[in-house]
Parts: C-alpha cells; structure tokens; sequence
DNA sequence: CTTCATTAAACGAACATTCATTTAAGAAAG
DNA sequence: CTTTCTTAAATGAATGTTCGTTTAATGAAG
C-alpha cells in the first residue's frame, strides 16, 4: 500500500495559509491551493472531506500553535510583571514572524461560519490556568477571561497587524504597549 | 429624467452587511445580495462598477459610521474618566445594537485585499484631535496612535464580538472593561 | 531475490453549479 | 419622444467536487 505523504499534507496546509494572506478568505479557491502546493485539487479531497472542513481544520490547528509557542516561554515561577510582558512580547514575536498564519487564523476568526465551528476556549487551557492562579493570589488583578483576553490579547493582536502600517518605531510602540498592560493587571507600577 | 432609487442602494448595502454576517465574505456573492435585496444583480452595477469597488465603498462608509456614532455622544469639556467611559460603552452599545454592521466592517479590516483601500486613519480624524489634547495637558496618559487604538478600541471590539458567546453577565464585564481601561489612562483611579 | 497481485495515494480531466459581469429590451419619469 | 433606470436572460470564466486512471509501496508466492 502507498503511504500518505505527510509532507504533501503540509504543503497544503502552508499554501491554504500563504494565500489566504495574498488574495483573502474569499479569493483562497481550492485549485489555486493545489497549484500553490503543487499538488492536484483531488489530492486536497484525500486529506479533507471538503473545503470546508479543511479551513475550519487547519484554522484550528494554527489557533492551538500560537498559544503553544507561548507556553513554552513561560514558567510558573515568573513574577507577575515578566509573565505579562513575556506574554505580550512573545506573540508580538509569533504574530510577526509568522504573519502567514497570523493573517490566516485572524481572518478566520472573524468568519462567522468557521469561528462557530472552532472552540478557541479549548486552545488556551494551559495557559488560562496559570494565569488564574497569579490573579487568585493578587499578583495579577483579578478579571473576568473575557476581560483577560480583552486587555491582552486584543491589543497585542492589533499592533501585530498594523506593524508593516507602522514607521521603523515599532518597538517603541511595543515597548509601550507592554507597560499599559502591565499597569493594567500590576498595582504601583 | 428618471431619479435613481436610493432607497434601492440603501437596500444593496444593507443585504450585503446582512448577508456578510451569515455566510462570512466568501459566502456573499452578487447574486445572493441581488437576491437578498430584492433586486436585479445588474442593478448593484449601476451603482458600483464592480463587487470589489462595492465592498471597499460599503467598507468605507460603515467604518466611518461607528466613529461619527461616537463622536455625537461626546464632548470637550468632559472628564477623562468619562470621556474613556462614554468611548468604551458607546462603541460597545453601537457594536452591538449594529451587529451585521460590525460583524461585516470586522470581516473587511482583517482581509488583506480590503483593507490596504480603506485608509483608518481617515475615518477618525476627529475623535483623534481630541483625545490628544486631552493627552497633551496630562488629563490621559500620553501614547503612540498604534497603542490608544490597541487599549481602547482593541479590546472593546474583542468584548463586542465575543458577545453572543458570553453568558448574561455581559453588563459586568463592561464595567470591568471600562475600569480598567481607565486604569491605563488615568492616574490614582 | 524476483515476480505479481493488492491497496491506497495521487493525478489530470471533466462534472454540474455558481460566479461576476454584460447585453438587450422594457418600464418609468421628465 | 427622450433619457435613464431596471431587469431577465445570457455570457464565459471559475468554483468545489468527483471520475477513471496511473503510480508507488507493500506482502505473499515462487
């Protein structure tokens, strides 16, 4: 028997992601992922059941990478302080470095159809249980998860995707996002 | 001489932002708006020359809508802490009441094809030149562009789109917010 | 080792459908 | 009448998906 071919697969994966920070969600044909990945459309239809199911897979898929990267970061016996300003300049640093993805997963989630699909919740156990324990012990202020990801998240999100728009300052801008976040979450700071 | 029908425009712009928050961007094509509209698909060219210059108008014009909403609502001679309050809860009030609007102005401004058209920038000229006086006299602490939009508006649209999924304790979680946005800007609060 | 079925991956071509857009003719207003 | 709006119908191109075939890897038989 012939073995799937895993490389095949990710090539796919990448050229659905590349392209759809090229040409948009809705310019993303899956002919034009097969020519990008070399690759014939029926081949995509071994791997995924339709074009639907592999957006709402592959979105998944990168949504978990970036909060994996994340965690490998961090580690529990960070001060309060470190811990948010590695959070935010670590996926300042994913979102930059992988702005493929980061278009991808951002437009993805603002989809309604896909986004109902895929549970971002699920994603971010780990780190989520980390920082609860930091704000139950009053390092970090105490907040709602959606206020969490509100004052996090958003906003390091934004700054990633406005960073090409951005003059060379961006990490002064970065540097000073840090800050408004740490007095944020941190007394006296 | 034959007067065109704004009301039929007004009709193609509303089935398209309705029809963008059902099916996401890549759902919404001329014939399903025509439909959606009650209208003939030749007829949205007459008022457009194409789809994309159709979305990028439509993209436009709603962009700007949220920002002049809020401006209404404000004045200069507001507080600090008021003015960031009235700012947090009015576009989240908008956002909400406006949701095929947001859902769809959301959509566009994370599609690279879209986006790279419609200047921000522009659409906020005024709320701009105010908040800077406020941060050039101290009233709120003084930052980049990048970062005022990143704390405010960044976060008040992350908590207007993850509305729908939040339980009935939507209110708290916007005081919350606006606290502690609040506590970015503004000092001893 | 060499054959040779067997199995599933992979492919290019073709499918029906839908796409964005244009055409040609009718309807409405001046 | 003239002018402009409006549309149903038609356009070719492109869409997502399937078909029939070929290719490559495996294990059994000689």
């Amino acid at each position: 028997m012939r073995t799937k071919d895993q490389d095949k697969l990710q090539r796919i994966k990448e050229a659905t992601v590349r392209l759809i920070l090229r040409e948009g969600i809705d310019g993303a044909s899956v002919s034009k992922i097969a020519k990008e990945a070399n690759v014939s459309p029926a081949t995509i239809y071994i791997y995924y059941d339709s074009k639907e199911e592999m957006l709402s897979k592959v979105f998944k898929e990168y949504s978990r990478q970036s909060y994996q990267y994340l965690v490998q970061h961090i580690h529990p016996q960070m001060e309060a302080g470190e811990l948010i300003e590695v959070i935010v300049r670590e996926s300042y640093t994913y979102f930059v470095e992988n702005e493929e993805i980061f278009s991808f997963v951002e437009q993805c989630s603002r989809c309604p159809t896909l986004c109902e699909q895929v549970c971002e919740r699920e994603c971010t156990n780990e780190l989520m249980t980390l920082i609860h324990e930091y704000q139950r012990d009053g390092r970090i202020r105490a907040c709602s998860d959606w206020n969490l990801w509100a004052m996090i998240f958003a906003p390091v999100r934004f700054l990633a995707m406005k960073n090409k728009d951005m003059a060379c300052s961006c990490n002064a801008n970065l540097d000073e996002l840090v800050q408004m976040i740490q007095s944020v979450f941190i007394r006296h700071s």
